[in-house]
DNA sequence: GGCTATTTGTTCAGTGATTGAATTATTTGG
DNA sequence: CCAAATAATTCAATCACTGAACAAATAGCC
């Protein structure tokens, strides 16, 4: 409704160069094809001499190379189409969660080029060892990134709890951390990554956040709101909106676990009466499916409860449409809440689409006043379990398209 | 956490004075005293030099003039403080609801110079027939405009209901309207307002959204993201994230009557149980301290509820009591999910909020795992009633105040 | 009253980035 | 082989910001 360009700092001289570099390397890496300059001029309406000056810087930087010219096609010159570089700058995405540690690496274009999961339970290990042992970790993505050709630009924390501005993990209940100076511990080790701009080597953030990060790089054509959820043993949720993460007046949105789905129902830890948690939680669904918990790590507990639901388990189907009808009492809320067109499941509730898919859309469609004028997507995750990791690398990325003169800067 | 400075479209030569242009006038909208160009260019980083030139534009384009001088202070020539002008570009602000009519005019700098309320019971007639009456009292707020030598730069209309792109209002339950084209009935009617840019003479856009934007803008130094929600015989919800009111993928945010409060509880005419609006819709209020809507015009309603409770009625204060609670266990809920620290109560429920405030905080401190390390504010709507019309003004001078460069170019 | 320090606002040559037109480069089609 | 078409570059002109110098206006001090 409003198409306003939205100026926010102000605009110096040297910033109009700056600006214009965002904006075509953006549209670089936001175009389903690789543009050529001149596509790229009448895309932006800036000038072809512009373009040509813009891009040039952007190749010396090594955020941009010409691709492999396309078949030809009309008359004329053929096109030199820009890609982004393959061989600039990368981010290292890093996980703890309950059971495992992540790590990877992802170049500028999305690629993942470097991945690794080292399983552990981490609940008896001190803060400190498990970063240690992640640190390690680290060290042999960026060797790895490096023999790629590639150079980390900054790298990414993912964990399962309440992150603050400073990066300190005020509150991360299944892993047992509280109040974990994180920056603090990592700043004795050597440095992982360039240091660009003004940020900080590693940023902390929760995990659903950068799930959801993950989700809206994940392809070309997304779209630009949305809520992504991560069913894990908590429930987290991730927003974006407008393509951005919306993260709250202190970074803590997203809490989605607590709405009241059922008022008088179960009681939760958190105090409240029927939390969607407990009845759409990772605990609550296994119960109601009659599994044992200790019997299976938590991360192959959906997979195997899909198994079940695709067996015909009556105790499985029942217990994914209870789920499927709690979590619907709370998307509900939030798309007349929000207006979203699209509800994203991830994490563990990504392979059980199939079947909570059905009770969340009924709930919606019951509850949703202006559903029926515009339907809602459910739809899961495009990443994997992997999402948080991905997510991570991908946020350093983007932060350099979104604002490629820091890098520049960076030698000259 | 990201202080991008954010583009979005690309930046041409022209843009650069643009966009300085707004930072500069957005800079003395803010300031809660009326800054000097010096001033303006520490806090812009922009040079003195710019900011005079920019300045200059603006007080040659009416949007800003040099105010009295301010009681000396210090050594050094006197500072010629800059103030948004009196007598530039005005928003006219309109508003359709279910028993009155508003009209009024706003002034950049935010005072209302004209205010027009008309009582009458709109259900009987025809949206037509609502309309011209509407465009009569705009007349004459037009014709008082002018005497002030304001120009009229836009209006703005609110409605009680939901309003597509187009600016038809799709539906308004409480007032009995259904895919209205109100733009199509306006057309005939010669133009109320000066065309700025390509902006459409008349907006209309749902009164939940333009009283939280009123809501924004009453005071210098509110709070950038909040919860604005507006009880009346409805209750809608204005989102502001970041300073800019959040709309949703469609325009149709902030639904937030039919969150399940109480799942097993009454019917709801939307087909759920439980929904707020039964625990705190006006009548649902009314209903429950035993009195008689039919008794009293919808817009006293709130008042007479609160002299009960000042009087000490058992059956008024349960009443409120109890829909403090519903009305917090849905605000939890969203506050959970945006991280808000901020919620307003306006429209009806402003009145009332010493006796809400109490249960909603407490059903807030009982849901919101974060409550304990970031207190949520409640407090009423420092508009009253009038807040939509005003917030309708409003906009469009808002609009012109991020976006100058589009009514400077309006003559020359 | 006169002088100095201080702060504000303006003037002006200089610079950087964009602009638009002209030019070069490279291919298809006749 | 030439004309048409499209892509990319070159270059003088232009526009807005920059930085430093300068003019303006006041308070404090002798």
């Amino acid at each position: 409704m409003t198409p306003t360009p939205g100026p926010v700092g102000a605009v110096r001289q040297g910033s109009l160069r700056e600006l214009n570099l965002a904006v075509v390397l953006d549209r670089i890496a936001a175009a389903d094809r690789p543009p050529s300059r001149a596509v790229l001029a009448t895309e932006t309406g800036l000038t072809r001499a512009t373009v040509s000056a813009v891009v040039e810087d952007l190749i010396t930087g090594r955020l941009v190379t010409e691709a492999e010219p396309a078949p030809r096609s009309g008359a004329g010159r053929p096109a030199r189409r820009l890609v982004l570089a393959g061989n600039g700058p990368a981010g290292l995405g890093l996980e703890i969660n309950v059971d495992y540690l992540a790590v990877c690496v992802v170049d500028l274009a999305g690629r993942v080029r470097h991945h690794t999961v080292h399983r552990a339970d981490l609940r008896p290990i001190s803060p400190a060892d498990a970063l240690n042992r992640l640190v390690e970790l680290a060290g042999q993505a960026r060797a790895e990134a490096a023999s790629q050709g590639l150079t980390l630009a900054g790298a990414a924390l993912g964990v399962p709890g309440l992150v603050d501005d400073a990066g300190t993990v005020r509150l991360a209940p299944n892993l047992g951390w509280r109040d974990v100076p994180v920056p603090a511990l990592l700043a004795a080790l050597p440095p992982l990554t360039e240091r660009v701009d003004g940020v900080p080597p590693i940023v902390v953030d929760n995990e659903a956040n950068l799930s959801a990060l993950g989700e809206l790089h994940a392809g070309p054509g997304g779209p630009a709101s949305f809520l992504h959820i991560s069913g894990e043993v908590g429930i987290g949720a991730g927003i974006v909106l407008d393509g951005d993460l919306f993260r709250g007046a202190r970074g803590w949105s997203g809490e989605i676990g607590h709405i009241p789905v059922h008022s008088a129902g179960r009681a939760c830890r958190c105090g409240g009466r029927g939390c969607l948690e407990q009845y759409a939680g990772q605990e609550a669904i296994l119960a109601a499916a009659g599994l044992d918990r200790a019997d299976l790590p938590a991360d192959t507990a959906s997979v195997r409860l899909a198994e079940l639901a695709e067996t015909g388990s009556v105790d499985a189907l029942r217990a994914l449409h209870e789920a499927g009808t709690a979590l619907g009492i709370a998307v509900a809320s939030v798309v007349n809440l929000l207006d979203l067109d699209t509800v994203v499941l991830g994490g563990g509730y990504a392979p059980l689409t199939p079947w909570l898919r059905p009770p969340v859309l009924d709930e919606i469609s019951r509850r949703v006043l202006t559903a029926a004028w515009s339907p809602v997507t459910v739809r899961p995750a495009a990443l994997g379990a992997d999402a948080a990791a991905v997510g991570a690398a991908g946020s350093v990325v983007r932060r350099i398209i979104a604002r490629p003169a820091g890098w520049l800067a960076r030698t000259g």
